[in-house]
RNA sequence: GCCCUCGUGGUGAAAUUGGUAGACACAAAGGACUUAAAAUCCUUGCCCUUUUGGGAGUGCCAGUUCGAGUCUGGCCGAGGGCACCA
């Protein structure tokens, strides 16, 4: 058997790619395939493999279909690994990133990538991050950014503050250390000012998983509801309250507020208050434990009037679980119908009355009950079902004009500092009279300085001797810089529009490139971006949107695609030291030792790949033993792509024997002895081929290219099969060369040696899928009672008095249709005909 | 607690969306070639039957249907998202 030496031919078609690696149709209409760039942490991992062989596929397979390809890449290269590589390596976070940049593309290319390099770019260096502070001031200038005074999650290892989405069961996404809450003033991006578009635009985006979407969609968290004011019978002044269930007020009991709420100031002087509130804060905010945790109240002694029973009085307590951050700080308690409610009645021996009724006849409850039903004691309310019972309601409080209709989202505005130096300086500086303003875009970029201590507490910036220190250029005054700097995700907020114009000097981007290539219309990667990532780039692109009215672009992502994680067992020695896969071998009996001594390894479920569990495997030599080639088709071949894949070497080893395969087969083509050939024979071949172009084409449209590639083993099982058939040189040839353009976009190497070999003139054209081939014969199974009783072939499209016809005389049917009546005939087009017969 | 998704051979998975269950591959067992191994190729895969055949079968239990992996209801199990959001 012949065999390739993959080492050659892809380093021999790699330098090809990068001559003339563009995939540009100049007539064709565009398409922009992006991949989530990585963050250059050193090496690349089979995660990225996965994503990005999935994008070269489908850039690819656009290009030979003709059309215009942009297949960009880059790196989301600020972030705070970089300074901790720097106190232990003693290596500038720059210099750094930029060594793990060049490491990363020289990778990236061993894959075989079909990229755009001249579009590379990179969020730390200058010539980006000098639009994103003119974007910035763009935001500042539209009324975007604010600075708020709030209590932040405080990250104690790092510190440094986290936006609620990185803090994860209560602690730090990277250091997992737990949280606490401290209060710092901090810029913010205004993205609640487009909650309701970005909620209501998911709609637009059809090409999205559903999932992703649920997720955006209970992360802005839509709720409908009223406020209510509720008067202090002290001294009338007034409680604002939210809710969703205006129709349960008469069942209200109590008043609860947050320990923040501004009521509070009047009992900080109560050493009692002060401890409750202490014993409130310690546990955090975010803390699974919190939501589980007792119920716990202050009672303030206050009462207030119920707003529509004048003999009413409800006791105003001050509880854990109320937010200061939602709605207004204070919630009515109807413990009958919420379960909290439920918990701080029983606790505090609150009155319990329903008003909604369960349809039981019982007034006891031993939970809230939250369902539909008719209310009941409720006055003017009864007998009206929940829903009615909320309209009419608030039309009455509105008509009172104690309060009005409200909608309320859970979404946050998006906090954007950081106390770190590896990140964008934000453009903002602070005038001795108070007055913080923007620095003029004349002087941008505000660079980062290089001279930095970074073993220094705290933040870099704030401790250098003299970076801060400025002047306003308009006025000439004295003033300090900002020395927080900006939250990565909002590097990763437009970089996508930047790929467009990525060398465009004056602007963050050229209006006519971003007309020609936006929207991006497939966008690839992983499911642990579908809320923040996503969101951001959302809220960027109709910000911009909306103060660049030239963009006309609401949404960026076209259609996205979320691919699953790749996983390895793990292994752990006698002494529970984790092992790498080559550290360990396997003997009889699925049994792991560890290979310099025998001694038994333990080994652990598939997980997703991370270098604390070892479980790793590298790409890179991956590559050198097997091949490119072989690397792309088993992470395609084994699973679905959006689904977890299990990684092993046994895979990649037979993904190279089968490539091999093809190889042979193509160099077999080439030494043919001319044979007879037989018309019909011919035809059936051809026919073949184009149905599995046909099916191949198809899964590749849908992601499916596990699929796919089960079709290719078809297709070559077919080849060989049809080896010493009587079919003409020629035939076999140009089905070949059609078979190796179908494979181009999975094993580009392989495809285009075996193309040159067939000394094929036109390598990057799809072949032409002949639709009027696809008539074919068909296989009808014929059942009885619903049971398949035998598979006949018959052309395709025949009516039922036809298949009724061929089938009278079946052998195999026929001994259960002797002397039984038949009832029914059930026929389908092409697929079955089934006999109801009387036993 | 609320919301969502998924349960198919020893394994990864297919199944034209209600119409042949297990395509295609991995692993295993047996065989061929070989002095041997590697490589390559062939065969097998639940139950009954020597074969021909027949039966059961897509987490479990019901239902709808001529026909259910696919639809409906209930249960069991796994994974994911949110987390006191009033």
């Amino acid at each position: 058997m012949e065999r390739v030496n993959f080492q050659v031919i892809e380093k021999k078609w790699q330098d090809i790619f990068s001559k003339k690696g563009k995939l540009e149709n100049k007539d064709g209409k565009k398409f922009y395939c992006l991949e989530m760039f990585p963050y250059p942490s050193g090496r690349i991992h089979m995660g990225h493999v996965r994503n990005y062989t999935i994008g070269d596929v489908i850039a690819r397979y656009k290009y030979l279909k003709g059309f215009n390809v942009l297949h960009p890449m880059g790196w989301d290269a600020f972030g705070l690994p970089a300074e901790n590589a720097s106190k232990t390596n003693n290596l500038h976070p720059k210099e750094w990133t930029n060594k793990n940049i060049e490491i990363m593309k020289n990778q990236l290319k061993l894959l075989g990538l079909s990229i755009n390099w001249e579009h590379e770019i990179s969020t730390c260096s200058k010539e980006y991050y000098k639009h994103q502070q003119s974007l910035f001031i763009d935001f500042y200038k539209n009324g975007l950014v604010s600075r708020k005074e709030t209590y932040v999650n405080w990250d104690p290892v790092e510190k440094t503050v986290l936006a609620n989405e990185q803090v994860i069961n209560g602690r730090g996404w990277r250091s997992n250390a737990l949280v606490q809450r401290k209060k710092l003033s901090q810029w913010f991006f205004n993205i609640t000012k487009f909650s309701n578009e970005l909620l209501n635009d998911l709609s637009e985006l059809k090409g999205w998983p559903e999932k992703v979407k649920l997720m955006q969609k209970n992360w802005i968290g839509k709720s409908f509801g009223c406020e209510l004011e509720f008067k202090l019978i002290d001294d009338k002044s007034k409680i604002n309250v939210f809710t969703t269930r205006p129709d349960t007020l008469f069942g209200a009991s109590f008043l609860a507020l947050s320990v923040d709420h501004p009521l509070s100031k009047n009992f900080l002087k109560d050493n009692n208050f002060t401890k409750f509130k202490e014993s409130c804060n310690s546990t955090g905010t975010t803390e699974e434990a919190l939501a589980n945790a007792e119920k716990i109240g202050f009672n303030t002694k206050l009462f207030v009037e119920h707003p529509f029973l004048k003999d009413k009085k409800l006791p105003v307590y001050f509880a854990n679980f109320v937010l200061m951050d939602y709605g207004t700080g204070a919630i009515f308690g109807c413990p009958a119908h919420d379960q909290r409610d439920y918990e701080f009645a029983k606790k505090y021996n609150l009155e319990i009355l329903k008003v909604v009724s369960d349809g039981k006849n019982s007034d006891e409850l031993t939970e809230a009950y939250t369902g539909a039903g008719k209310i009941i004691n409720s006055d003017f309310l009864n007998n009206l079902e929940v829903e009615q019972a909320k309209k009419i309601i608030i039309d009455k409080i509105e008509n009172k004009k104690i309060g009005k209709r409200k909608t309320l989202f859970r979404l946050k505005d998006w906090g954007i500092s950081r106390q770190r130096y590896w990140g964008c300086p934000i453009p903002m500086i602070y005038l001795e009279d108070g007055s913080v303003v923007p620095v003029e875009k004349s002087e941008l970029p505000i660079e980062l300085p290089d001279d930095i201590d970074l073993n220094s507490s705290g933040n870099p910036l704030e401790s250098h001797p003299s970076w801060k220190n400025t002047i306003q250029k308009s006025t000439g005054k004295k003033a300090t810089r900002e020395t927080d700097t900006l939250d990565t995700f909002v590097d990763s907020s437009w970089y996508f529009l930047r790929f467009c114009s990525p060398k465009d000097l004056s602007a963050p981007f050229d209006q006519k490139d971003i007309n020609y290539w936006m929207p991006v219309d497939q966008y690839i990667g992983g499911i642990e971006h579908a809320i923040l990532h996503l969101l951001y780039s959302r809220f960027f692109t109709k910000a911009i949107n909306k103060f660049d009215k030239k963009l006309n672009l609401s949404e960026p992502f076209k259609n996205l695609f979320t691919q699953g994680m790749v996983c390895h067992e793990s292994y752990k020695d006698q002494g529970g030291n984790w092992l790498y896969p080559d550290e360990v071998e396997k003997i009889e009996n699925k049994k792991v030792v560890k290979k310099i001594d025998k001694s038994p390894v333990s080994i652990g479920p598939p997980e997703s790949m991370s270098k604390s569990k070892k479980n790793t495997v590298d790409p890179e030599k991956m590559i050198k033993q097997f091949g490119a080639d072989s690397v792309r088709w088993f992470i395609l071949s084994d699973s679905p792509p959006e689904k977890d894949i299990q990684w092993s070497d046994v895979g990649v080893n037979s993904a190279n024997k089968f490539l091999q395969k093809i190889w042979n087969i193509n160099i077999l083509i080439t030494k043919r002895r001319s044979v007879n050939a037989n018309t019909d024979i011919e035809e059936d071949f051809v026919r073949q081929i184009n149905s599995f172009a046909f099916k191949i084409e198809n899964s590749i449209e849908k992601f499916r290219f596990n699929v796919a590639i089960a079709h290719f083993y078809e297709l070559f099982n077919l080849l060989k099969d049809c080896l010493e058939n009587e079919i003409s040189n020629k035939i076999f040839k140009d089905n070949l060369i059609k078979v190796m353009k179908l494979l181009m976009p999975f094993t580009p190497h392989l495809s285009n040696e075996c193309l040159e070999i067939l000394n094929c003139k036109n390598p990057n054209k799809w072949p032409l899928i002949e639709k009027n081939l696809l008539v074919d014969d068909i296989k009808l199974a014929i059942q009885i009672n619903g049971r398949t009783r035998d598979i006949i072939n018959v052309k395709k499209d025949l009516d039922k008095d036809a298949i009724l016809k061929s089938v009278s005389n079946n052998s195999k049917t026929k001994k259960y249709l002797e002397d039984k009546k038949i009832i029914k005939t059930i026929f389908v087009k092409n697929r079955i005909i089934n006999y109801i017969i009387k036993e």
